[in-house]
RNA sequence: GCCGGGGUGGUGUAGCCUGGUAGCAUCAGGGACUGUGGAUCCCUUAGCCCGAGCUCAAACCUCGGCCCCGGCCCCA
């Protein structure tokens, strides 16, 4: 029996950390406002088809149920959450702050960084579509990544407004501009200068999207010239919320034009933040401003939100070495003869009342191997209950760092703090 | 779907080219040590990804499949 292709099992050391980044993650959400909602693992296939598109059908986990109806395992989150927002929360008072963590499941080739079921964390402001709102779902984004220990992120911000406005310039039919937008996605200036080259508005875009730093100024004044009244307006947009950005912390960024996201849906400021280090799947975040009222017959509904890779986190993240080497064990507890051993029983049972996390012996194991064995574990400390012990109503605590020896009370109350330890 | 590198006890590896007894380390369990750990020694459990082919004989050669790693495509 082997695992599924493209899944992973987790042991307990990686589920510490797993459990860390995750908590990190929560808390911070939650201190910024978020409250967390939960969709179902799957859902009617429709859901994804219709945000995403006919061809997503290939990537999904489907099948249909006794009922017949057709299925799918959740591939991403927006949708689901957007549905819950319409179905359940549409009358709440906006904005409507909310954030996930889970399970999704795509149909493709496993490779570093990339498996079949994976965990998304994410957030979603709703009924906004302020610079305010924008700006903080960035600065969010941006402060996640940071706080679970990825040191080398890089955040680049853009606009898929102005990109289309830079690309309608072209005068391209609908079926070269979806090229270019492919093309600029990814950063390919080759197919970019093929398809609009020459042109004054073809090479002023190339220019842009190969640029490796830009700051504001430059970008108006070399995409300025070329667009309509609405497009250039956007620029003012973009720099509100990029002045909103150091005052909720946000150190760095990089302007990139060519953030495009691939979906229809997204509609103002984009995002993404990578981990240059992961090599080719080394996006660990996207995100931006949409607009999709359209999907479930909401009225127009604006908002901002990301999603954070949460396996591509962890493979970025330098997890603390607290996080790792906390031992899971406070003491381990050895005994010998049948009075040691009901004694022994007996005091891990305070103990564990007592907040402490506690192992006991239950091989039947000499002092010798008990010892070796609470080692291995990475005990802090070991309790042994012999005849000797027991008789005078204590017992013998060794600390497994020093290797000093005393005795202890068994008495309940004494067993309380005796540890001196944090719980 | 495509390209490349791989799959040998639980883990890490040698053996493969040049077919013929699968070796080492580590971990785990037990013992030497009658109540004090990571040492030493001994013992034990345990392996050639799956299938077909060539051959007297396949871990080794050939073909197909599965899975892993890196990359392409895709990335909602």
């Amino acid at each position: 029996m082997k695992r599924p292709r493209g899944t992973r099992d987790f042991l307990p050391g990686e589920m510490r950390k797993r459990r860390w980044a995750e908590s990190v993650l929560r808390d911070t959400a939650e201190r910024w406002g978020y409250g967390e909602v939960a969709t179902p693992t799957f859902e009617e296939e429709e859901l994804f088809v219709r945000r995403s598109g006919e061809a997503i059908v290939e990537e999904l986990y489907s099948f249909e149920d006794k009922g017949g109806r057709r299925l799918a395992l959740r591939p991403e989150f927006t949708a689901p959450v957007m549905r819950l927002f319409s179905q359940e929360m549409s009358r709440s008072a906006k904005p409507v702050k909310i954030y996930y963590f889970g399970n999704a499941f795509r149909y493709e080739r496993p490779q570093s960084g990339r498996y079949r079921e994976f965990w998304q964390f994410g957030t979603e402001i709703i009924g906004a579509d302020t610079p305010e709102a924008a700006a903080e779902s960035v600065a969010l984004a941006s402060t996640l990544v940071r706080k679970v220990g990825v040191e080398d992120a890089v955040l680049r911000v853009g606009h898929v407004g102005i990109l289309r406005g830079m690309v309608s310039a072209l005068g391209l039919s609908p079926g070269e501009e979806r090229e270019v937008f492919r093309a600029v996605d990814k950063g390919d200036l080759e197919t970019m200068e093929r398809l609009c080259g020459g042109t004054d508005a073809g090479d002023v875009l190339v220019g842009l999207v190969g640029r490796d730093k830009m700051s504001m100024e430059d970008w108006r004044d070399i995409g300025g010239g070329l667009l309509d009244e609405k497009t250039v307006s956007y620029f003012s947009y973009l720099e509100d919320v990029l002045s909103l950005l150091p005052a909720l912390g946000v150190r760095s960024w990089k302007l990139d034009p060519g953030i495009a996201r691939g979906l229809d849906y997204y509609t103002g400021v984009v995002f993404e933040i990578d981990a240059p280090r992961l090599g080719a799947e080394k996006q660990v975040c996207g995100g931006g401003e949409y607009e999709l009222g359209s999907l479930f017959g909401t009225s127009q509904v604006r908002g901002v939100g990301f999603a954070l890779g949460f396996d591509r986190l962890l493979l970025a993240s330098a997890v603390p070495e607290g996080v790792v080497q906390h031992g899971i064990l406070d003491v381990f507890i050895a005994y010998i003869g049948e009075k040691g051993r009901l004694a022994a029983f007996e005091m891990a049972t305070t103990l564990r009342e007592n907040g402490y996390r506690v192992d006991i012996d239950l091989l039947g194991r000499n002092i010798s191997k008990a010892l070796k064995y609470a080692s291995s574990r990475g005990a802090r400390y070991v309790a042994i209950l012999g005849e000797r012990e027991v008789e005078r109503g204590v017992a013998t605590l060794r600390d497994m760092q020093s290797g000093e020896q005393r005795e202890i009370s068994l008495s309940s109350d004494e067993l309380k703090n005796v540890l001196d330890m944090p719980r």
